[in-house]
DNA sequence: ATGTCC
């Protein structure tokens, strides 16, 4: 990757303008609190994003969340918007975990109902749900792996594993749309058969919370959490099924006359958003969305059964529910206000959550007051719910961030930390935790990552959403 | 993130 030389500009307490000296002259909008800012301002991400401003086609600014950090091409923390016509789409903007993202589950249970029964609990869903590399205990046919490409959560309801609540608590009904799941590869489909309902490995995690602190108490109500209660959380993605796509449109793109290569980083690779390639990496990608979709509720079902027989004598107690469903690695087509005019772009959203207030949900249950906005924290601290600001969407077109941000890299977070400082760690704080090898949990160690806290307050001063509740572990699974 | 080098 070549590099130039990088200002940054302050141009509000949380919103640094990026700029570079080279002949195209890019410019990217960082939020950040100063401090966060300071961690980042020699890393390679910053150059990353200005090389995502100067692709053909960008439209707007080219927007980094504050838990930004180097990736592959694009960092992870980009929201990118490109022209629907003149446009391109980049698998690096949108990750090699694609549909990368969050789910949230109600319990309806006070902490007290659950406290004597946590190790049991995370023991049990240690046994149901496989983490690390561990395969899929379920079997799927060929057929039944077709219509999950197809039809995302609609599939599952068919099959009654998934009901109207479910699809109603997931962004776009866990469905995006798929001609032709035939443009994801045979190996990226056998891949896919023996992971379903799995967990994956790195920073996937399953939680299990309590509801900290409510800031929101009137959107805490409409979303279902009440202080005091537990929740349970789900970061995973489209495993190994979505790295293969990612991998074979990259090849593919490669090996291409036609798609549109970059001098600044070959990892920017992309194909014009009218051509051939881009409809098929699409659909492909969409596929694979879908299969993550779907891999999530499967997860949820077994958490609540898991839940219902491990509490048995409290089941009247339990209500339990998607709070949301979303994804926080893909790229789609969404209608943006740009310069005061509507347009139609091709939004990359890389480690970036979407993050409509309501006027942007109309015709959903969350038109009034704006979907929920999932963000994890790292391992053993608190993770948040936020709520999109009205006029978030010229300032980051209505994202924000998707987590803590990393801030050692993996190879670094292994020679700095240990296995047993951070159980020791995990254990003094009353959490109960499984982990399925010891170096995913060096590297996925709390001190590999910014202080979650100060991301989502940096996403508030922005403007670019609000915190709801705060939920902090007491029962953690590690892949 | 990932059958962490087909």
């Amino acid at each position: 990757m070549l590099s130039m030389t990088l200002k940054i500009n302050r141009s509000e307490s949380y919103r640094w303008v990026i700029s570079s000296s080279d002949e195209n002259k890019p410019e990217a909008v960082v939020y950040a609190s100063e401090n966060i800012m300071n961690s980042i301002k020699n890393d390679q991400s910053l150059q990353q994003l200005l090389n995502v401003a100067s692709l053909p086609g960008v439209s707007g600014n080219v927007f980094a969340m504050p838990d930004i950090h180097q990736g592959y091409g694009f960092p992870i923390g980009t929201v990118a918007a490109f022209d629907y016509d003149e446009g391109i789409i980049s698998p690096g903007g949108v990750g090699y975990d694609i549909n990368c993202g969050v789910s949230l589950i109600r319990t309806g249970l006070k902490v007290e109902d659950v406290s004597r029964h946590l190790g049991e609990l995370v023991s049990l869903l240690y046994k149901r749900i496989p983490s690390g590399t561990a395969k899929s205990t379920i079997d799927v046919s060929d057929h039944d792996m077709e219509k999950i490409l197809n039809y995302g959560l609609e599939w599952a309801m068919d099959k009654g594993l998934a009901d109207q609540d479910d699809l109603l608590n997931t962004e776009l009904g866990g469905k995006l749309n798929v001609d032709d799941p035939g443009m994801v590869s045979d190996m990226a489909k056998r891949r896919g058969r023996n992971q379903l309902m799995t967990l994956g490995s790195g920073n996937h995690f399953l939680e299990i919370q309590k509801v900290d602190q409510i800031m929101d108490e009137e959107t805490s109500k409409v979303f279902g959490l009440e202080k005091g209660e537990v929740t349970v959380m789900i970061h995973t993605g489209s495993r190994g099924l979505g790295h293969q796509v990612a991998t074979d449109y990259l090849n593919l793109l490669n090996e291409s006359d036609e798609s549109v290569k970059n001098e600044k980083d070959p990892q920017l690779i992309s194909a014009h958003i009218k051509s051939r390639l881009a409809e098929r990496y699409m659909e492909a990608m969409n596929a694979a969305a879908n299969f993550a979709y779907v891999n999530r509720q499967l997860i949820t079902n077994s958490v609540i059964q898991t839940l219902r027989e491990t509490l048995k004598n409290r089941e009247s107690d339990m209500h339990t529910g998607i709070v949301y469903s979303l994804a926080h690695n893909i790229a789609r087509v969404e209608e943006h206000t740009i310069g005061g005019r509507k347009v139609n772009v091709i939004i990359h959203r890389k480690g970036a959550t979407r993050a409509f207030p309501g006027h942007m949900m109309e015709g959903t249950k969350f038109s009034k007051y704006g979907h929920p906005v999932l963000v994890p924290g790292s391992m053993g601290t608190a993770s948040y719910v936020l709520v999109g600001i009205k006029g978030n969407d010229e300032r980051s077109f209505s994202s924000s961030c998707h987590g803590a941000g990393r801030m050692l890299s993996r190879h670094a977070a292994i020679s700095k930390l240990s296995a047993r400082d951070i159980r020791n760690e995990l254990v003094s704080k009353g959490i109960s935790f499984k982990a399925a090898n010891s170096r995913s949990l060096v590297e996925e160690a709390p001190e590999s990552y910014k202080d979650v806290d100060e991301v989502v307050e940096s996403a508030r001063g922005a403007g670019l959403t609000l915190p709801v509740a705060r939920l902090i572990p007491i029962g953690v699974m590690k892949g």
